[in-house]
DNA sequence: TCGAACGTTCAGTATTTACAAAACATTCGT
DNA sequence: ACGAATGTTTTGTAAATACTGAACGTTCGA
């Protein structure tokens, strides 16, 4: 992000991309979201993207590839031949938020193990799996109505 | 994790370290949270964590420091003079769940700014983060709901 | 058919970072 | 007061990984 580009927008390709470093994702990933998220045109090309970026061919390739598999982003349908043209993907952020919630749901799982571990054990050790049990029980119970709600209003738009 | 443990202990650690890696955090630190999930008596030092996961006392005072940082462990009052117990922290996974939160609501600052840049822009290339923007708004409406639910839910036990 | 444009893949590099080993500080028992 | 036990901090290292550059394959236009 450093060629023909505000200061602002450099700015907020950088705050996505160390959001993503956050989350334990690699930082172009982010940045590409975020090239993506302010493009005019909204779909861009690989080497669009690399030319707003400054980075290389090949991390902008495997880092698209990411996105699309983490159902952010998506291939649209090129009018240019031999381009491919990538563009944030309507819902993406349910998506994402899904995939959070699969990882509590494993941990849930861990936590049911957990517990199976220790049925010799006193009941006052199990508190502290038990606590784990019941808190991500209910977040698998009610968690996906808000995403539910979420899908909801972003179509009635 | 390796001395006087049962194979299935050691797995349930390990996973707890695996799901760390997955957030984006290091995997011994998930791995102490393991062993303070399982261990009888709940509160362990430093050097008795050591021995269990033969790892190096370096590693766990660093990490035990982080997990105490994020609300996930406590050091508790030791009986016996110049040794450290730290115990899982009641609520913990509460704590933890607030902090995603406020990685989402960092998040939704961004799209703020994303928005405010583009207000020159036509409508429809807002929307991306108009988009955005609405679903955080709903997720930091509703979601501190859910965890004051939780946290009455597990007081009230 | 040749060359140019584009994306992918592969190999190499450089940076980060998780972890360990050692030196250090502190506290307690003797 | 000394030494042992415990935890902390610092330094070093090995491994993971993010990123680059170059080679490659493919497709299209001239």
């Amino acid at each position: 992000m450093v060629v023909n580009q505000s200061l602002e927008a450099m700015h907020f390709v950088e705050d996505i991309g160390l959001f993503f470093e956050q989350m334990g994702l690699p930082r172009m990933a982010g940045r590409i979201l975020g090239v993506l998220l302010i493009s005019d045109p909204p779909a861009q090309s690989i080497t669009e993207i690399c030319e707003k970026l400054q980075a290389s061919k090949s991390s902008i390739s495997i880092m698209a590839r990411l996105l699309v598999e983490r159902g952010l982003i998506e291939q649209v349908a090129s009018s240019v031949p031999r381009r491919d043209f990538y563009r944030f993907k309507p819902g993406g952020w349910i998506v994402y938020m899904r995939q959070w919630l699969g990882l509590i749901s494993a941990l849930h799982e861990i936590t049911e193990r957990g517990i199976s571990l220790m049925d010799s054990k006193p009941v006052e050790l199990r508190g502290r799996l038990q606590e784990a049990h019941d808190m991500f029980s209910y977040v698998e119970q009610e968690f996906p109505a808000l995403l539910d709600q979420l899908e909801n209003q972003r179509q009635n738009k």
